[in-house]
DNA sequence: ATTATTTGACCACC
DNA sequence: GGTGGTCAAATAAT
């Protein structure tokens, strides 16, 4: 939709530089035999993705709507096919409000875009333990459950749990899939601006030993999920493929489906962050991505990028999250931090924005 | 006692 | 009136 708006010009600007920073650190990891060849790689694919994300965004911009390109499962965009509207912000209030009543008589300031929305599709590999459920790095607390028409199992409505304590206005909701109850569909709505929206790279190095390891994780974590979307999609079908063996109520103790939920449940979820999809995905628009992920680790996709420590470090992650853990961050690389608020993961609620 | 989840009710939109 | 999203009281978990 219209051309290169401020925000991805921002956005690719990030990435290449980005790119370049990260090219840099290759650089002098190169020149550091005590590195490992993990990290040198990890940063490698980082480097690669936003490349890729660069690309995208342009492509994005030359091409209407970003199709997917690539083999299999894509990210593709998806016009805002998931719920239209919402129902109601009758008091605070929430992601997408447009509806203003100022915005009505004004569709012209509207021109700004819409809540950020996008959605993953996140299977769930073999092995996972019950209540451990999926995470991507933010404290979730679900405020709703809803029988959706036309699909079989319920919808779960999450917000960051930070909602009050910082008014961070992300949501999202999680629905498993018809077609393959292994997998789940989680629509993300607006950006965080919770602390836990900071970059882990943003993250002052940390004391304990457990905020060490949280701090690993969400290395790995960013460097897994910044190259994903792009890396992913040839792998996801594998994972796919073995996804039907698990008994889902090991893959997720805590969905709407399994009454026996543990307090784990507002963890769960899938592994991309809000802040980062924008980069491939326009945010003006919802996109769809399909994503590998397990409670136990993506094994599916562990060799392919390289992240094998995800595995049990995300189990650690997802633990901690469990349980209200704040020092967990993940912004997972989004570009601008408060930057970004002026454009599109700014939230409706922002007086500046409507004046 | 505190915090998180469940669940029916409520509300806005179509 | 139907539907999806949210609220909030009740309940469960810790």
């Amino acid at each position: 939709m219209e051309n290169m708006g401020d925000w991805e010009q921002r956005n690719l600007i990030y990435e290449l530089t980005q790119g370049r920073e990260l090219a840099k650190q290759l650089q002098l990891h190169l020149n550091v035999p005590s590195s490992s060849q993990e990290t040198m790689e990890s940063l490698l694919q980082r480097i690669q993705g936003s490349y890729e994300k660069a690309l995208s965004i342009l492509k994005w911009n030359t091409s209407v709507a970003m199709e997917v390109q690539t083999a299999g499962l894509a990210t593709r965009m998806v016009e805002a096919p998931l719920s239209p509207r919402s129902g109601s912000p009758r008091s605070e209030d929430s992601d997408r409000d447009n509806k203003d009543p100022e915005m009505k008589d004004n569709p012209k300031k509207r021109r700004t875009l819409p809540t950020p929305r996008w959605t993953q599709l996140v299977p769930v590999t073999p092995g996972t333990p019950l209540e451990v459920p999926l995470d991507d790095g933010f404290t979730w607390r679900k405020y709703g459950q809803k029988d959706i028409l036309g699909a079989k199992h319920p919808r779960g409505y999450y917000r960051c749990a930070h909602r009050n304590a910082q008014g961070c206005l992300a949501t999202k909701q999680v629905q498993r899939s018809d077609e393959d109850p292994l997998i789940f569909e989680i629509t993300y709505h607006g950006s965080h601006t919770c602390t836990q929206a900071v970059s882990p790279s943003q993250i002052p190095p940390s004391s304990s030993q457990e905020n060490q390891n949280q701090d690993a994780n969400l290395i790995n974590q960013q460097q897994s999920l910044n190259n994903l979307p792009m890396n992913l999609q040839k792998e996801l079908r594998v994972v796919t493929e073995d996804l039907d063996v698990i008994p889902q109520q090991q893959a997720y103790a805590s969905f709407p489906d399994f009454p026996p939920t543990s307090n784990v449940t507002t963890a769960f979820s899938s592994s991309m962050m809000g802040k980062f999809s924008p980069s491939f995905i326009s945010p003006a628009e919802s996109g769809t991505n399909y994503f590998p992920m397990s409670a136990t680790g993506i094994h599916g996709v562990q060799e392919n990028l390289n992240v094998q420590s995800s595995g049990p470090l995300i189990t650690d992650t997802i633990s901690a999250a469990t349980s209200t853990t704040n020092s967990l961050t993940a912004g997972l690389g989004f570009p601008f931090g408060n930057i970004e608020f002026e454009d599109p993961n700014f939230t409706f609620n922002d007086p500046r924005f409507f004046s």
